[in-house]
DNA sequence: CTGGATCCATGATGATACTG
DNA sequence: CAGTATCATCATGGATCCAG
């Protein structure tokens, strides 16, 4: 009799967080509803490399754990899913997890690598929220001419990250394409982004602060593949207050 | 050519983190060494289900990707296990997920689970932390006669747990065994820590904030087994900010 | 006893093709 | 658009054995 792989049968809170959500793909399925609503294939676009079985697996197995609601309407054919309160309830940890993946496991990417501007923008607000003490109101609209809108936004505590166009007027519109966004945020300077023919508008104030604040994220992070500027960075480049010093070891927090 | 399952190949934080962190017991081992070093039985002890081999594979990739160091010392049969910095860094991710888990995942312990007391005084470290607003310096001893020493501490801003003796003088020692911890985190009061025989020491005034905190997770979360203090508790059984509301549907975040 | 290694079985996942 | 179906492969579990 083979144990269920899916299961640990520990009375731990963590086993039992894990067992709903430690699963292949499973937490990237919550990250990409974390921006909003997403259809079949949306997903799939975002999760780039997962079969279509593997999906609507991981998807009916979240829909029954109730951290997920498909949204089927009689007469359409599109399948709308989006995360319950408990599933959206994760985004704590899914942010805890990803800064830890910018400091710890960041590497320019590869050749090969599928980059989806959603993936790109979530680093961004991520880097801007967790390293500039700037958390002043914003919203910017970015419009992506071959991937939709998404909207970067503070209401004065956070920063977030939604898929859609923007509820209320934007301080900063940006619309380009995945491809010149990729290459703007290396250097978000204006006269970069002329030379890529991205269109910013907005008072001169709120351009200045939209460069100015994604300026710390290509701080922060190597986006260049090797060779382009130099040696592969493996190691983190972002610091926070206990950050490494070469594989000292230390004994819980700080 | 069959893609390696280990990867994403997504240029994405949370992938990064993923292909790191996201292999079946990677995080329980994570979880384990957070409270402090162990050796190769003291983890077998607490992964309760782990084989060695899987046990040997997560410790060699976690020393290969610099989240642990092994200190092999000549001349000596253990090998004791601890985190780097880098893995040390995971404690805020771990304890988000613990947290969720505490909260939308929550079941009383099963007829055939391994329970471990470090994974119940972890429970009980982080409802402590996080539900209540006393986070006044303060040092329990716990002496468990049939599983060592643990300490849980507050040094004013957050409680943690960690394994081993502790490192000044104590405000509270108890001294007990890990099933009677067990029965006693159900009621935790003077009068059941006596009937169990649990031997509590410190100042009255002392005792009594252990008392009441321990109190607080004894409120938040249902221990009992199915059948013993009426119907089971998938639900959970703790609130925070933005609950849930019977499947309410919600845009990221509060 | 600790700290593993080895062999085989099984189930989870991937590749590819196809369908209502 | 939203999946199913089929086959192949790899990670994990169970059981057992072993060296210092």
């Amino acid at each position: 009799m083979t144990r269920n792989v899916r299961t640990y049968d520990h009375f731990c809170v963590l086993s039992r967080a894990l067992e709903r959500i430690g699963d292949r793909w499973t937490l990237l399925v919550i990250r990409d509803l974390l921006t909003g609503a997403k259809r079949f294939t949306d997903l799939m676009d975002r999760l780039g490399g997962i079969t279509p079985k593997t999906l609507t697996q991981r998807l009916r197995e979240l829909e029954e754990e109730g951290l997920i609601e498909a949204d089927r309407e009689p007469g359409r054919r599109e399948v709308w899913y989006r995360l319950t309160v408990a599933g959206a309830d994760l985004a704590p940890a899914v942010d805890a997890l990803s800064w830890w993946g910018l400091r710890h496991a960041w590497r320019p990417p590869g050749r090969d690598e599928v980059l989806h501007a959603e993936h790109l923008l979530t680093a961004i607000s991520l880097v801007i929220d967790r390293t500039g003490g700037d958390r002043a109101p914003a919203r910017w609209h970015i419009e992506l001419e071959d991937d939709g809108d998404y909207v970067i936004e503070s209401d004065g505590h956070h920063w977030t990250l939604t898929f859609g166009r923007p509820q209320g007027v934007p301080d900063v519109t940006i619309r380009t394409t995945t491809g010149d966004l990729k290459q703007f945020v290396t250097d978000p300077t204006p006269s970069q982004g002329s030379a890529l023919g991205i269109q910013i508008t907005g008072t001169a104030k709120a351009v200045a602060r939209f460069h100015r604040l994604v300026g710390t994220f290509a701080k922060a992070v190597v986006l260049q593949p090797p060779g382009v500027t130099g040696e592969p960075s493996r190691r983190p480049t972002i610091s926070s207050q206990a950050e490494d010093e070469g594989g000292r070891v230390f004994q819980r927090r700080s």
